[in-house]
DNA sequence: CTTGATGGACAACCAGGTTGTCTACCTAAG
DNA sequence: CTTAGGTAGACAACCTGGTTGTCCATCAAG
C-alpha cells in the first residue's frame, strides 16, 4: 500500500523529530535536563518582548493560564524571573535569567551543529534546496512560532482551536 | 538573529503541521469530526495486524495501557470492534469496522490530494527531491510509525523514554 | 466616579501517557 | 498432572500541558 500523502507527512514529522530529539538529548547531556523545547521556545518569546503571561500566551497561541503554568515551571527552574511592573500594578514583568540566556545560547549552538551534520550528509545544496522548497510551501505558517503544545515534553504538538480566553 | 539549526527544525515542524492540520480539518469537514491523526494511525496499525491492545502498544511504542485507552475511544466511536479471541482466552481481537475502513480510505485520499497540491505549487521534481533528501537524512527513523502522542489531538508529539511496561 | 478592558490567579476538568498492581490464561518444564 | 513463567487485559493513581469558567485588582476613558 503506497500512500504518498501520508508518507510525506510522516517524513516531515520524522525529520522534525530526529532534530528535536537529538537536540533535546544533547541539551540534557550538557546540563539542561529539565528543559523541553517548549521551554527554549517560550524563553525566546519572552526574551524578544513577550514579557508578561498574557502576552506570552498570545504569542504562543495558548491561553494566558497555560502560559502562566509554563512560566511557573520556568521560574521554578530558574530560567526566568518575575518582577512586579513599577508602571502597571496589574502586570508582572518577566525577565530571562543568566541561566536562561545560557540555555538559549547552548540550544542555538546545538541545533546549528545538527544542521551542519545534515549538511555533511547530503550536501549543502540538497539541504538548501529542501529548505527553499519547504519555505515556499509553508509560506506564512513558516516561522509562526505559535506552536502550542507542539514543543512540549520531549516535543509535542497540539493545534487547539485558537483559544479566545474569555476570562 | 539568524539561527539556521532552529529554523530548519521549525520549518520541518511547520511543514508537518500544515499537512496534518489541513488533513484533520478536511477529514472533519467530510464527516469525521471525532478523529485525530492518532486515530487514523492506530487504525492502520490495527488493520495491518496489530489486532490486540498489547501489540498495538508495541507498534506505537506506547504502553499497552495507553493503547487500551485509544482502543476504548476508537470502539466508542465505532471505528473498531472488539471480539473475544476463540483461540486464546486472554486476548480480545480487534477489527476495524466498515466505518473505520471508510475513514482510512478518506484519510488516504485527502493526504494524497494535499501532496498533489504541493506538487502543483513547487513542481514534482522539487518535491521528489525534498522527499529523497529527507528520506536519506532520517534513514531508519523514517517510517518508524511509533509516533507516540505525536499525533494526538489535532496533532501532538511526545517522545517518551521507550516504555518498558513491567506490568 | 463609573464603566470597561486587561493582567493575573485559582479551581475544575480533559486527553493522552506513565507506573504499579492484580487477575486470567496459555505454555513449557518437571 | 502440577507448577512456574510469561503474556493479555483491566484498574487505579498520577503527571503534563492544555482548556473553561470565575473572580479580583488595576488601569484608562468617559
Amino acid at each position: 500500500m503506497s500512500r504518498p500523502g501520508s508518507d510525506l507527512t510522516l517524513l516531515l514529522l520524522a525529520g522534525f523529530r530526529t532534530l528535536a530529539d537529538q537536540g533535546a538529548a544533547e541539551l540534557a547531556r550538557r546540563g539542561h535536563e529539565d528543559v523541553r523545547p517548549v521551554h527554549d521556545f517560550a524563553l525566546h518569546a519572552i526574551h524578544s518582548g513577550a514579557d508578561s503571561a498574557s502576552e506570552l500566551g498570545r504569542r504562543m497561541s495558548v491561553t494566558k493560564q497555560a502560559a502562566a503554568k509554563t512560566i511557573a515551571t520556568l521560574e521554578e527552574r530558574n530560567y526566568v524571573a518575575r518582577e512586579p511592573d513599577p508602571a502597571d500594578g496589574r502586570r508582572v514583568r518577566l525577565r530571562v535569567t543568566d541561566h536562561g540566556l545560557a540555555m538559549m545560547q547552548l540550544g542555538q549552538e546545538i541545533f546549528d551543529e545538527l544542521r551542519e551534520r545534515w549538511e555533511a550528509q547530503v550536501g549543502a545544496e540538497s539541504l538548501a534546496a529542501l529548505e527553499e522548497t519547504l519555505r515556499s510551501l509553508v509560506g506564512d505558517n513558516a516561522i509562526r512560532l505559535d506552536s502550542p503544545g507542539w514543543l512540549a515534553r520531549d516535543m509535542d504538538a497540539v493545534s487547539p482551536p485558537a483559544p479566545a480566553d474569555r476570562g
